[in-house]
Parts: C-alpha cells; structure tokens; sequence
DNA sequence: ATAGGGTTAG
C-alpha cells in the first residue's frame, strides 16, 4: 500500500489562522459576487444562492472558484460539501480536498455519516488510505454505508487483513452485514496476503452469507463463484453457480471465465455453448467474449476462434478495445499471426494493451527483430510503453536470442521510461542470458537485484542450465526453488533432467525419490489437436485413445525410416531405469508425436498440422518433428508452453534456439 | 449513496 504524503488534518488552532487569513481574499470574492447581483441582499439572500452557485462551480469543474466562494458562505449545506467532495476527487486536487474538509469539520458536519462515506471515497481516489481510515475513526455514528465505505476502499487497496479485523469487530458489536459488506469481504480474500488461509476464510464467509439468507443474491453469489474460480477451487465455484436460484449473463461470465483461466478452455467453451442454447434470453456481451477467446487461444483452436470472431462482429462488438487485444492474442496464439496483425491494423484506436498483444505474439513466434520494430514503433507515434510492454518485448528478444538489444531495452526502462524492473522483467533477462550461455552473467544479475528474487527467476535460471548442463549452477538454483515453492514438482523432474544428462544416475534417482516421498502430482504431458472443429486431447502413452494401435504403427514405421538415415532416439529424458529398448518406446509414445500421428492420418495432404502442448517441446520430439516436416512434405505449427515452433522442410522457425 | 464477470506477459 502507497501512502501520500500530506499534512496532517488539524482540526483547532491552526485551523482559525488559516480561516482568517484567507478570508480577505474572500471578502473580496463575495464584492465581485454581489456587484454581479445587485438586486440581492448582500449578506441575508447570498447564503442559498451561494450554496446553489458553490455547487455549479462544482459540476463546471470549477474548484478554485468554488473553494473561495466557500468561505464565504455562513451555513453551508450537506449537498454543498457533497459536491465540493466529488469535484476534488474528479480533479484529483487532495489539497482542495484536505481544504473541503477542514470547512466541513468547521461547519459542524464532521459527525455525519453521509459525507463521511464521501470522504473516505474521495480519499481513496487519491490514494491516502490513511486518511480515509481516520475519517472512519473519528465518526462515532457508523451507518452500515460508513462501514461499506471503508470495507471498499480496504479491499481495492488489497489490505485485507485490516479489512477482515474491522469485520470481526463489526460482528462483535452485532451490526448486521448487508450484501455490499459481504461482496468487498470476500474480494479482499482473493487480493490480498492474509495470515490466515484466504480459501478457508473464504469458506467461512461462504457459511456467513448462507446463514443470513443471502443465498439468492445474484451479486454475492457471483462474487463468491469468482472467489472460488481465482484460487483454483473449480468444482466449488461451479457447485455455487449451479446452487444459483437466479443466473444471469454476468453469472454466466464468470463461470466460463473461471473455466478458461484454469486451464479448463473445453469447459469454457462447452459453457458457452450451453449460454447460446440454453439460455437464450441472456446476451453474452463483451466482456463474455474476452473470456472466450481466452478459451480458443488456450486450445489454439483456429476454428473456433475464427467462429467466435464471427460472433462477435455479428453482435457489433468489434469495437471494444479488450475484445480486439484478446483476438489479437487468440491469433497469434492459434499460429496466425498475420490474421492478428490484420486486426489491430483494422483498429480505430489503440491503447497500450492493444501493441502489448502485438508485440508478444510476435515474440512468441521467434520474431523479435520485428517485436522490437513494433515496440520502438509504438514509442514513435506517443504510446508510453507499460510495465507488461517491457515484459513482452524482452520476452520476445529471448526467444530469438537477441542479448545484446535485449540487455539495452532492460537498461532503458528505468533510465528511459522511469519503470522499475519487476521480478518477471528479472525472469526474462535471466532467461535471455542463460539461455545464450552467459550464465555467469544471469547470476550475477540476480545477485544484484534490489528485492529476492522469487521462484521464476530462479527457474528460468534452471531452465537454462538444463540446456547447457550445468550442474553447479543448478544446484544452487533448485536449493532455491525447492525452498520457495515445496510442492512445484516440475522444479524436481528439471534437477533429475540435469542430472540424468550429466549421466550422475544416482542423483537423478535420489532427486525422483524425494519427489515420491513427497508425493507431489506431477503435470502430465498433453497435446491437443483441432480436426474439422473437433479437439482432440493425447496424453503420453495413451492406452485408452481408440486409434492407438494406428498411431503406433505409424510412429514405428516413420521412426524405423528415421534410423536409417542416422537418427539416434534421445532417450536421455526418460528418468526411469530402463532398457533402451523400453525408454524408446517411452519416447516415441509422448502425447505430441501422437497427435502429429493424428494429424498425419486425419487431415488432407497441404494442410498445415497445429498442435499444442502443456510443457516445452523435448528433444526428442523436436527433432522428430522436424524429420517428418520434410518426409511427409507438411508443415506442422507446434506451440509448446513457451512459444512457438514453425517446423518445415526439416527445419524449425527456433532454429533449435528454445 | 455502495455491488458481480474481462484486455496484454510468463
């Protein structure tokens, strides 16, 4: 939480001084007033036309005038001082405002609640949560709306543990919650860092809201289904949305938003389906459609996604800029790029958001000379570039290996653009160099960073030692990672991974045993296929897919081909210890040689083979991806958890750079 | 008087 530094509100002694030696220059004021009226008596009538001529100054947006009319106004009325709130919180003048209330408290009105609720809104506006709380303090007649107020304002800020104290104490006095104090206390579990488990007090709250009979709520039920989506808990979010009395289009929303962002786009998309046809009364509107296409990216399901772009410009929603950034997004992701760019050249107006999406789906597809022409392009036509511009731009010059431009642009943002680099913008440039083999300069940079650097630097850091084999340099990093996130398995099967390639067998071993013991799930390897609309799933050795014994066989006469012309299977991913007969078979039975199989078998010759991937692409696969590029004549677009990956001709677009 | 779902990265 940032705090403005701003004088202190002093309600005696200081005050009077200040009164009086502005009123000259009011007293001055109030001639001009009069001399404009001359008609009116100037002190008995002035007083409710003035209160009428503050509050217009107000809404002209006229503070300055209207501050100055104010000392002169002997019985300001609560309407005034509501307006003279609202206009320094437009105008973001805290000053101004700190002024309005030191003449509220003068005229008497420092006990009432309704403007205290505006005042603590106003404060907020200028970010002084410290002032917003003492306005709450020093109320005595707290209305539920006081109490809402600062509930607000708390859980915005993400001060939650403050929030859920207040909370305590409000139940303990017995005032009863009402729906708006339920849905800011349940936001604040989800914003900020509490001491206590977050889920469970988000359950507990759940249980509060049940036993005041609030469960037909439509507003606190979404809250609550949203709460449950942003900590992952999908089935409990979807028993609340199916307990709903009463959905409409918002209820919809966040359920097929809570699908698509926890990995679960089928889901997304089957909810969507089901809020076309079932419910037909409720109008999916933008925001549902951002979520949407979220989904078809996820799946990169170019059909999909090119249905869904057809829906939206049927429903006139095409001009809403997070709409287009998200199908900006959901081409690059679905492999198409130029149909992106197609889309923000279309654009009417852009915001950052928009080059955001342009510049990282270029990245993502190896592109980061053009990233960079685009983030520079940017700067040249007025658009400050964001701290997620930074993010794109130098993820994208670690795709395509750009170190040298890459560590400029890092230099430029806080010299330049006055952006403190953030962890991930540490991620990134750990990535860039480490990747390119200059990881004495990736650790001396994390040694120099101004904050601890948290478990994404320190696992793009194994990453790349991973590809350049580094033990050492490992060791240290994962000590690190299995420290600050104990139940990451993917960080243990990465150290065994090093191990193994260093061929220290019993350390890969007694790495694969402390993930046993631990008994941490371990994210399966999966790859999807779009084929005529349709998507398929593969899973790595998938017994239960109806065209196994199909897909193997293809795989075995396309891998007995390889062989003779001098490929040698890398079966050194396989952690297990086995024959190298078996660890064969492991490999070539990974869930992405699968659905290329599948692809091979269900689609027409000339049609280009999309497939996606939950992890990053191995060796083994790349290399006999690559292979079957230029033996079937296809090109096959393979987009792993990374990035993108072009294979054609027996090359790939990474240039074996990943 | 106050309220619910979303945009870009990794």
């Amino acid at each position: 939480m940032w705090v403005l530094q701003t004088p202190p509100i002093v309600r005696q002694g200081p005050f009077q001084s200040h009164l009086s030696c502005t009123s000259r220059v009011l007293s001055r004021f109030r001639v001009a007033f009069v001399s404009l009226n001359p008609s009116a008596d100037p002190i008995k009538d002035s007083k409710s036309d003035n209160n009428r001529l503050i509050q217009s100054l107000c809404k002209e947006g006229n503070l300055k005038q209207a501050l100055q009319l104010l000392r002169s106004v002997r019985n300001p009325t609560q309407q005034t001082f509501e307006q003279l709130i609202y206009c320094c919180a437009q105008q973001n003048s805290l000053d101004g405002g700190l002024d309005v209330h030191r003449c509220l408290v003068n005229s008497g009105f420092d006990q009432d609640p309704f403007l205290a609720t505006k005042l603590i809104n106003m404060y907020y506006e200028f970010g002084s949560i410290d002032h917003a709380r003492k306005v709450f303090d020093e109320t005595q007649e707290r209305t539920i709306y006081v109490w809402n107020a600062l509930f607000r304002v708390l859980a915005m800020v993400g001060c939650g543990e403050e929030l859920l104290d207040l909370y305590g104490q409000m139940n303990w006095i017995g005032i009863p919650s009402d729906r708006f104090t339920y849905t800011y206390v349940l936001k604040a579990c989800v914003v900020s860092e509490l001491s206590v488990c977050p889920l469970r007090k988000g359950k507990e709250i759940h249980a509060h809201i049940l036993r005041h009979g609030h469960e037909a709520n439509i507003h606190i039920m979404t809250t609550l289904l949203d709460v449950y989506a942003k900590f992952g808990c999908i089935s409990y979010a979807n028993s609340v949305f199916g307990a709903m009395t009463a959905k409409n289009f918002v209820s919809w929303s966040a359920m097929i938003a809570c699908y698509a962002k926890n990995e679960m786009s089928m889901k997304a998309l089957e909810m969507f389906q089901l809020m076309v046809l079932e419910a037909r009364d409720l109008l999916p509107n933008s925001v549902t459609m951002v979520s949407v296409l979220q989904a078809c990216a996820g799946l990169a399901a170019l059909e999909h996604g090119k249905m869904t772009h057809g829906y939206i410009l049927r429903r006139g929603l095409d001009s809403i800029l997070p709409v287009l950034s998200t199908l900006i997004t959901m081409y690059g992701k679905c492999g198409e790029i130029s149909m992106g760019q197609r889309v923000f050249d279309k654009m009417k107006s852009r915001d950052v958001v928009s080059w955001n999406s342009l510049i990282s789906i270029y990245g993502m597809h190896g592109f980061g000379k053009e990233a960079i022409q685009i983030f520079e392009s940017m700067i040249h036509q007025g658009v400050s570039p964001s701290y997620i511009s930074f993010i794109a731009v130098l993820g994208a010059c670690s795709h395509s290996g750009l170190v040298e431009e890459g560590k400029v642009l890092f230099e430029s943002m806080h010299s330049k653009y006055r952006i403190q680099p953030g962890m991930e913008h540490y991620a990134c440039v750990v990535d860039l160099l480490g990747r390119a083999n200059r990881l004495d300069e990736a650790i001396e940079l994390i040694e120099d960073m101004h904050f601890e650097p948290g478990p994404t630097v320190w696992g793009s850091l194994l990453g790349s030692c991973r590809i350049h084999c580094n033990v050492e340099l490992a060791k240290r990093a994962s000590t690190m990672l299995f420290e600050l996130e104990p139940r990451n398995a993917g960080n243990y099967v990465l150290l065994a991974d090093i191990y193994a390639e260093a061929k220290m067998w019993n350390e890969a071993k007694s790495v694969m045993r402390q993930l046993e013991a631990r008994s941490l799930p371990k994210l399966p390897g999966c790859s999807w296929i779009e084929v005529k609309r349709k998507i398929y799933s593969f899973v790595s050795v998938d017994e239960y897919n109806p065209q196994i014994e199909e897909l193997h066989a293809l795989l075995i006469k396309l891998s007995t081909e390889m062989k003779q012309q001098g490929y040698v299977p890398q079966t050194n991913v396989v952690l297990y210890d086995l024959d190298e007969e078996e660890k064969e078979s492991i490999v070539l039975g990974h869930s992405e040689k699968l659905a290329v199989a599948f692809g091979l078998i269900n689609t027409v010759k000339g049609e280009t083979i999309r497939i996606t991937k939950n992890l990053r692409l191995c060796e083994d696969c790349h290399a006999v991806t690559k292979f079957i590029s230029k033996f079937a004549n296809r090109e096959i677009l393979v987009r792993d958890v990374n990035r993108f990956h072009h294979f054609r001709d027996g090359v790939c677009s990474c240039g074996d750079y990943w």
